[in-house]
DNA sequence: CTACAATCGGAGTCTCCACTTCGGTTACAG
DNA sequence: CTGTAACCGAAGTGGAGACTCCGATTGTAG
């Protein structure tokens, strides 16, 4: 039995105790999966209670597991963060290298307004250092699709990544905040996808 | 013209009560230029307090003359709105109608990150009653620059209005969170306006 | 089975903020 | 100048939410 816990940094995957009890586990489990719907659905202002609430646990228990609210956001976010990477590699790997981009914007849109979590994670100006890794494999996701895109003809090829990132921040944004129908958002992303297109004035 | 309705609604403008005291009206004067730049610099969720402090009066004083935080926040809006779309207008008028409608959106999301109340007014998905009409004036003046730039064949005529304020809301708040470099501004903006533009595929 | 340590959970604390109250102050009519 | 009604402002109230404490509970080693 380790009595002494010497733990110089904090392991924010899923299973970071070793030798957790069963119980102990479980509610982790449970508490992750209510924050992360609750942070989707209300936004980083939920309060701790609700989610408690929806895990089924006890207040106290929430803040044993995670000391801070904000230590709770951010294993949140580490793990959307790790899933949109992955998402995102698939794709940059799998898809069809002339459209995979707006494949890529198309869907991340249309989810943005009922996973307020990814928005926010996108939004954020400085990237918590424990989220960082999963970002930037997310961000080099990216450059691989607008490099196949490129290559493909279908993107520019003076377009950057950062303004490619900017219009998908500014879109998710939007669409989160004000609801758009499926009609305006698909004429909203047209424009910018015109926009991207090499038969686009260079301006 | 629209016909004269009467409308039973508290009057949002600078001198709403006859006979305000001098004392009165200076310091609702000074709680209104307080909470402007307040707001803009912090968002809503800036404290009543601080605009107090702000202003130079008590917090007493805040809520004798705006009742609630809330009405504070609209009246403070309808200012916003009804500046933007006098300027807009002024544009649709006077501008050159193959780039007013280019002009105002650069114009508009440079500002966006030094004013979040902008932001937040253009966001809003239920826009309050008090402030319903300038919002509404500004969407005519949209309109009004969109059209010209569709007759000057600056822009796409299939575009429609929805999608060019569903356009500048998301880059507003994209540049707002995440502080954009000029260079960068500038380079998001021509992929936009590449969109838009007549020489862009409708897809 | 039993002991015990890890875990649970919710009442309690602390802080912040919108909003109220009321005694002191001041503009202004007469 | 003077009375007074309007106005000022800071201490006070209530509620919400993050975080803590500690007796009760429970998984698990032996």
């Amino acid at each position: 039995m380790p009595n002494d816990q010497r733990v110089p940094e904090p392991d924010l995957s899923a299973a970071p105790a070793r030798t957790l009890r069963a119980d102990a586990q479980r509610n982790r489990t449970r508490i992750l999966e209510a924050a992360e719907a609750v942070f989707a659905a209300k936004g980083p202002s939920a309060s701790t209670e609700e989610i408690a609430q929806k895990a089924g646990v006890g207040i106290g228990t929430v803040f044993r597991h995670f000391p801070t609210k904000e230590s709770l956001l951010k294993a949140i976010m580490h793990a959307v963060a790790v899933r949109l990477a992955e998402e995102t590699r698939a794709l940059a790997t799998e898809g069809d290298p002339a459209t995979a981009l707006f494949t890529f914007f198309t869907r991340t849109v249309e989810q943005a307004a009922e996973k307020k979590t990814v928005v926010d994670l996108l939004a954020q100006a400085d990237i918590p250092v424990t989220v960082a890794k999963p970002v930037l494999a997310l961000r080099e996701a990216v450059e691989v699709l607008v490099g196949k895109a490129q290559q493909a003809g279908t993107v520019r090829p003076d377009v950057r990544v950062p303004e490619v990132m900017a219009l998908l921040i500014g879109l998710c944004q939007a669409s989160l905040n004000t609801p758009w129908e499926p009609d305006l958002r698909a004429r909203t992303l047209a424009i910018v996808f015109a926009g991207l297109s090499p038969a686009a004035a260079t301006g």
